[in-house]
DNA sequence: CTGAAAGCGCTTACAG
DNA sequence: CTGAAAGCGCTTACAG
């Protein structure tokens, strides 16, 4: 065990230069091998129950911690997690991030966040750069990649689970995620306009992501449906989403289509802007047209009137999330492979 | 080099179990010694240039990226740099932590996020997680900790940066900062609703908060001056701050002072609330009461009326605070250890 | 300016 | 169930 000739006397002190409290000084203390104590302290089976305890009791009185460094290096994986998310500024995002992180680290995990900005290189850049740090597992937003990034995603031997989104059949090879079905949705929140007696019921978005798309596609069904579709209805800016946006894109809908009686907003900060420019302009909400959003963000019931909107999970996402990669981690198989926790409609005043 | 009796003929392909390249294949790839290799890819000075350049092709060429693991257990620190904010549900934070984290990546750090929840125990618990990580850098928010985490961010040796606060004198052992003055900027504000008429101004505060204390005092020390002091003007509650619970403090403002003609609000979550309330009471803002907030969050601007508020500088603080600590991890001395980047009133209509 | 060697602090086949 | 030994992939005094 010592490397050198070592002119120190035999201590439980460290002889390390660092001064940290080692593995080998645990051993050493305990009288068994370093490998023992390895075992016994990550709860390997194959360890006398007797040794266990008494190398426990020998490390927390010596305060030993285990380098993550040393064992990331050792065993080719790292306590961290990394996540990918699409934004910052959008407090769903914060909310799955923040949910999942909490799950994580009472797990023992550590978060390292990546902020995608909707960009796939970026994300192929930010997924590479994680992958370095041998992550332990994977969460990444949507199901949507650019090719390299997915054929990384699978290449690599880290559990992964998929945010947000859920493929559209129970498919063949069908990764593992939790999420809702944005489609149904968008479709949902449209039929409930249609059976309080909407008629004409256009449809505003804003960064037009693959989730505002699908919620597009619901909208587009349930008026096909109705036999009430009609393309000049829908109102998409790929600007980013905000209330300043939402606002003028009322406005604009309000002047170019008169008789719309209801517009259902893709997310809930256009659908709050929207409200105030009502307000401001005059426009009565809900009489003369109703609104909608999606998400239920803060704020959205203390709007006047207080805003219709579709619960979307975000928090349990994040926590179920976390969890189910947890069980991936521990190299068990989660028993549903795929999540849906379901949407709720919010009905306020607003419609 | 060779490790054991090597069964394959020398090649340039990796010889590692693990298949991955490494600094070693580039040393052998190039005839140099890993020493050099290490040197030259780290731009260490005293490295012949020609080398230098041999080894730079051989390394893109071969495809090798460093092992971060390896380089934190060698050299005892790793390229993580640690954010501890207090929260993720006030967009104050996430600007903060967006922007740290987009000039720290930019420089090839990782972002390790911790958020305290103003809880100081749990602030000193996450701190010493992420110092088992050997940190290159730490980034903390405010200067209040409890005297174990002070004592723990001072004995170790990671560079560290403080964000949003300064402190009240530029001191002996100043820490390195980078904020703003709260208290200044309460007083800014109080002084711009005096100079504009208002006579009883009322402070509302949730959350309770170091900084939204110094705003509070600020607010006092105006209004002492001013001669309008008066305690039950003060209206504190230590409840998460929300949209809800400013409508909630402003009907009961309203009800127990109805002669309050201004209610300057310690955040704009609150104020927003309470302009919300004013329009669902039908109480005139500003003609009746003038109401301000603080920070100009995301929609302040489309309220209405649209909310009076002080600009702080929340994503500069956060690339200012990322920068400084980038200068401190290159071993140099930021020159002025303490940057105040100010603040802004923004009249709008609400005051 | 360059290299050989030791060391960072763990984990993990491999024997026993 | 336990231990000796090799190895993970780098960095860094120490010589030269």
């Amino acid at each position: 065990m010592p490397n050198t000739v070592s002119t120190t006397p035999k201590t439980l002190k460290s002889h390390r230069a660092t001064g940290r409290v080692t593995l080998s000084d645990v051993a050493q203390a305990a009288g068994v091998s370093p490998s023992t104590v390895s075992r016994a302290l990550r709860g390997e089976r194959a360890v006398d129950p007797a040794l266990i305890e008494r190398v426990q009791t020998v490390s927390s009185r010596l305060g030993y911690v285990p380098d993550p460094a040393a064992r990331a290096l050792a065993s080719q994986r790292s306590n961290h997690v990394a996540i990918l998310i699409p934004l910052l500024s959008n407090t769903l995002f914060v909310d799955l991030l923040d949910s999942a992180q909490k799950t994580l680290r009472a797990a023992g995990f550590q978060t390292l966040m990546g902020v995608t900005h909707y960009d796939a290189s970026e994300e192929e850049q930010l997924l590479r750069e994680q992958l370095l740090h041998r992550p332990a597992g994977l969460l990444v937003t949507g199901l949507d990649h650019n090719p390299v990034t997915r054929k990384l995603m699978d290449s690599t031997q880290v559990p992964c689970v998929h945010l947000m989104d859920l493929p559209l059949a129970a498919s063949d090879g069908a990764p593992y995620c939790v999420g809702f079905r944005q489609t149904e949705a968008g479709a949902a929140m449209t039929r409930h306009l249609l059976s309080s007696g909407r008629q004409r019921i256009a449809f505003a978005a804003a960064q037009l992501d693959p989730r505002v798309m699908q919620r597009l596609y619901g909208w587009r069904s349930a008026l096909q449906e109705a036999g009430l579709y009609e393309p000049t209805l829908e109102f998409l800016n790929p600007a980013p989403s905000s209330l300043a946006l939402g606002g003028l894109m009322f406005e604009q809908i309000m002047h170019q289509r008169p008789a719309v009686d209801a517009v259902f907003f893709c997310n809930d900060d256009l659908a709050q802007g929207a409200l105030m420019a009502a307000l401001r302009l005059g426009i009565a909400v809900p009489s003369q047209v109703a609104i909608a959003g999606f998400n239920d963000l803060t704020g959205s019931d203390q709007m006047l009137p207080s805003l219709t909107t579709v619960r979307t999970p975000r928090a349990r996402i994040g926590k179920a999330a976390a969890q189910m990669l947890l069980t991936l981690m521990r190299g068990e198989s989660p028993d549903p492979a795929q999540v849906d926790l379901g949407f709720e409609i919010v009905q306020r005043q607003s419609t």
